[in-house]
DNA sequence: ATAATAGTGTCTTTCAGACATTATCTA
DNA sequence: TAGATAATGTCTGAAAGACACTATTAT
């Protein structure tokens, strides 16, 4: 039948068949990041199915009508069955799709940066055997299932841009730090040394930071503890740390 | 059939039928910008067909796995319909979905910002009837179609951005015009005056811009024409102008 | 000459870079 | 006390804000 507008817009609805037009397959992908051990980590799956079987793969899966509202349900679901807890940090990056980024067809991916704490969801992972925390230098050497190394790239270079003139990467830390801490998380993720007064400075004077007590390493002088204000993760300074 | 994991990929891809999964409708969709007397408009185009008949919506549609290689592709041979040429600003803007933004389902639409000079599709577009050029202020007041409001509203606060740290406005006008004309651009992206020296003076240090003659207008001095070098569109100050 | 618009000079303010100095802990 | 790490002081430099001033056109 012809869905011709001659129609009211009830009868159009009950008339309209969405599955009479060919689409293509359409998920969400996740690039989470965390920090641990000094380095940068992204989560990645092995893919138990065809097509792609064996790789390792980022996070993600088809939506579910019935379970999920939004994109974001959907990407927190897969998020939660992979680590068990909703990442503090969820943010779109983009939307990748073409013709032949995957073998079964036209595809579209919409892809979402995360930051999660390490320890936050350290023993989950543990009894998920096909998840692990790979480090973003060698993810980047890997074999990744279709065009996954360039959505890690590009959530990559985002985060690198947030870390120049924001404090987001501090959602890969747990909810208390040290500012030397986060400025580790900073020049890991940029990978180059930054100044230490410049770092500090900025931050105290948007004061975004809350000091929650003191922290005791093993050697050198104990760094103060921080948390973040409930609206710093939205902060962005005016002027950019240097590259 | 079960899609098992002792097949090898071979006889999976033959056996796999996108069509047995039920999908979101997925569409791109475009936020087209452009400045013509004195005001930021938009695209808009009249809704011919249900659901939201009637209605103004962005300029866009379905993707066509034939004629479509990628996203951009799709968006494109949109455009082209609606203004006759290719603009030369297109950057993705961001994806939304959802269960409820359109009546017939689950569906996602993939959405792009793109700039071009009005002068470069006006004829084209005169032709077109249900094809229109809206001020951005009015745009926001209208009915809209599905959550396109939302999306215009999206489109525009990035564009306030970029606005603030580059050039790329610029694409908003034609291929050569004068550094007030590019400022006023400027000034109704973000809505408020800039400083004229502030302006200039980044724009002449980064070296963004090839002088190409002068320009008479009706009274006052005449002003140098520029055009844009081929990768200014990319540049970024590190510094933002005050908003 | 006047009005109007384009473009410059220059002082102030802001904030990051550089790096020396001081503070506080452990062994 | 020495070694290590945290935190601050302070000078310099780069770039934006503010705004007065000069330049070039039409009438």
């Amino acid at each position: 039948m012809t869905l011709s507008g001659k129609m009211n817009e009830k009868q159009f609805l009950a008339a309209y068949d969405k599955s009479a037009f060919d689409a293509p397959l359409l998920t969400v992908d996740a690039v989470l990041f965390t920090y641990h051990e000094g380095l940068l980590k992204v989560l990645l799956v092995e893919r138990s199915n065809h097509p792609e079987q064996g790789k390792w793969a980022l996070p993600g899966g088809f939506i579910s009508e019935e379970e999920d509202k939004t994109l974001e349900d959907t990407i927190i679901r897969k998020l939660k069955e992979k680590t068990g807890v909703v990442p503090p940090y969820i943010e779109q990056l983009r939307t990748f799709g073409g013709a032949t980024r995957d073998k079964r067809g036209w595809s579209v991916t919409v892809c979402y940066t995360a930051l999660i704490a390490h320890q936050a969801c350290e023993s989950h992972i543990d009894t998920v055997s096909d998840t692990d925390w790979i480090p973003v230098e060698k993810a980047k050497k890997l074999n990744l299932a279709f065009d996954h190394l360039k959505i890690i790239q590009s959530a990559h270079e985002r985060l690198v841009q947030k870390a120049l003139y924001s404090i987001v990467p501090a959602y890969a830390l747990p909810e208390s730090f040290t500012l030397p801490e986060l400025q580790h998380v900073h020049e890991v993720i940029i990978g180059k040394p930054l100044q230490k007064k410049s770092f500090r400075r900025r931050i105290e004077q948007a004061d975004l930071l809350i000091e929650v007590g003191e922290k005791r390493t093993e050697k050198g002088r104990p760094a103060s503890l921080y948390k973040m204000r409930s609206d710093s993760g939205t902060h962005k300074f005016v002027r950019n740390l240097e590259l």
